[in-house]
DNA sequence: ACCTGAACACCGTTCAAGT
DNA sequence: ACCTGAACACCGTTCAAGT
C-alpha cells in the first residue's frame, strides 16, 4: 500500500527534494524537530528498520551526514524518541482518589501507550527504559502517589521499579510473538487482564510490607 | 588485556589459519559446535559486538559465508545460543519439598543464569524468551510443579508466563544500568531481595487466586 | 551554522564456482 | 557437502570542504 521510494508527501518531516539538488552550504531548512518527525513517520511505516540514519536521510531529501547537524548520534535520536513517546502517557489527578487506584490507572495507562507502540518496546529494554525529562516526571508521579500511600524512601523505590519492570515486561511479552512454551497463546485481552491482575498482586505486596513508622 | 586480533588459542572453536591458505573446496573442520563455541567465546570477550557473522568468521579463520554451511542464518545462531544457555539452570528434584519452593528455587536460578551472561540478556527479550528444546522442557517443569499445587490449564500458563515475565524483567534491570529515574541506584544484592520479595508476592497472588475445583 | 561529497570501517546474505 | 571469491545492498560516523 505504501510506497517508500518517492513519495515526500505524508505525516511529517520530509522534504520535496526532487529537482532541487543543493550543492553544500545550501540549506535545506531541516530542525531537530523535523528529525524527529521523520523518525516517527518511519517507525510507524517501516518499522525499526527504518530507524537507521541512512533510510531518515532519504525520506528527508538530505545527505545522510546532515542529520548530525541536529541530532548527536542515532542513539540520542533514540533517547530522545522513546522519551517523547511516554508524553503520551497522561497523568491522573494526583490529588484525587486513593493512592492504589491513582498508580493502577497510570501504570494501565502506560502500558497501553507501549501497545501503542510496539516497535518501541524492544527499545525501551534495550535500553532499560527511558531517562528523559518526561520519564522522570512519569517517576515522580508515581513516587508522589506512593508517599501517598506512606511508602517513601527505599521501599518507594524498589515499588517503583517493581512496577516498571512489570509493565514493560508485560508490554514486552503483549507486543511480540508467544514465548511460553506450548501452543495457548493468550489474547490481547487475556494478556491485559492478566497484567492488571497480577498489578494488583505486586500492590497487595507492597502495601503490605512492613514499614518503619513514621 | 585479551588481545582480540592474532592469537588463534582461546576458549573454544578458533582455527590456527596463519599460513595455511585455502583454497575453494579445501575443508576447514568447521563444525555447528565449533561455531556455537567460537560464539559463546565471542560473546564473552567482545561483548554482543562479537557475534557478527563476520568477526566470528575471523574467530575460527574462514570465509564469513562459511559459517552458512552449518547455520542457517544470524537469528538461527543467537536463538540456539539462548536456548543452550538455559541449559545453565539446574532445575530440582520435582518431586521433593512443597511447589512453591520449587518454583521459587528454580526462578531464582534462572535469574542467577541471566545474571552471569548480561550480554545475552537484552537479545532474550528482543526475542521474547527462547522457543527451543531447552526453554520448552524448563517450561514444562514449572507448569508440573504448578500443577502440584492445584494450578492447572490457563490458569497455569497465565502463571508461568507472569513467572517468565518477571524473571527475565528484573535480569534486564539488574544488568542494566539504572533506569528509575532519581539518583538512588540499588545495589545488585538489593536487587537479588526485591526480585525475591516481589516473586513472593506474585506466588501469594497466584495461590491465593479462586480456582474451579477440580 | 548547516549542508554536501567522499570516505572509512563495517554489516548479513547470496551466487557461482571449485574439490 | 563444505568451502572461497566476489558481489550486493546496506550500516553509523567522520572529515574536509563550501556558503
Amino acid at each position: 500500500m505504501a510506497s517508500e521510494r518517492e513519495r515526500p508527501s505524508g505525516t511529517g518531516g520530509e522534504r520535496p527534494s526532487s529537482a532541487e539538488r543543493r550543492t553544500p552550504g545550501q540549506r535545506a531548512g531541516l530542525t531537530r524537530d523535523a528529525v524527529m518527525a521523520a523518525a516517527r513517520a518511519a517507525l510507524a511505516q517501516d518499522g525499526v528498520d527504518g530507524l537507521s540514519m541512512r533510510r531518515l536521510a532519504r525520506r528527508l531529501g538530505v545527505a545522510p551526514n546532515a542529520l548530525y547537524s541536529h541530532v548527536a548520534s542515532r542513539d540520542d535520536l533514540i533517547d530522545a524518541l522513546l522519551d517523547d513517546t511516554l508524553g503520551e502517557v497522561r497523568s491522573p489527578d494526583p490529588s484525587r482518589g486513593d493512592w492504589r487506584r491513582g498508580i493502577e490507572t497510570m501504570t494501565r495507562r502506560t502500558y497501553d501507550v507501549l501497545l501503542a507502540h510496539p516497535d518501541l518496546v524492544p527499545l525501551y529494554i534495550a535500553r532499560r527504559g527511558a531517562r528523559g525529562p518526561v520519564a522522570v516526571a512519569l517517576g515522580e508521579q508515581m513516587l508522589a502517589m506512593l508517599a501517598r500511600g506512606g511508602i517513601e524512601g527505599d521501599e518507594a523505590t524498589e515499588a517503583l521499579r517493581t512496577l516498571i519492570v512489570h509493565t514493560i515486561g508485560f508490554a514486552a511479552f503483549a507486543t511480540g510473538d508467544t514465548l511460553p512454551p506450548g501452543p495457548s497463546a493468550l489474547t490481547p485481552r487475556a494478556l491485559e487482564r492478566l497484567f492488571a491482575r497480577s498489578l494488583g498482586w505486586l500492590l497487595d505486596g507492597i502495601a503490605a510490607e512492613p514499614r518503619a513508622r513514621s
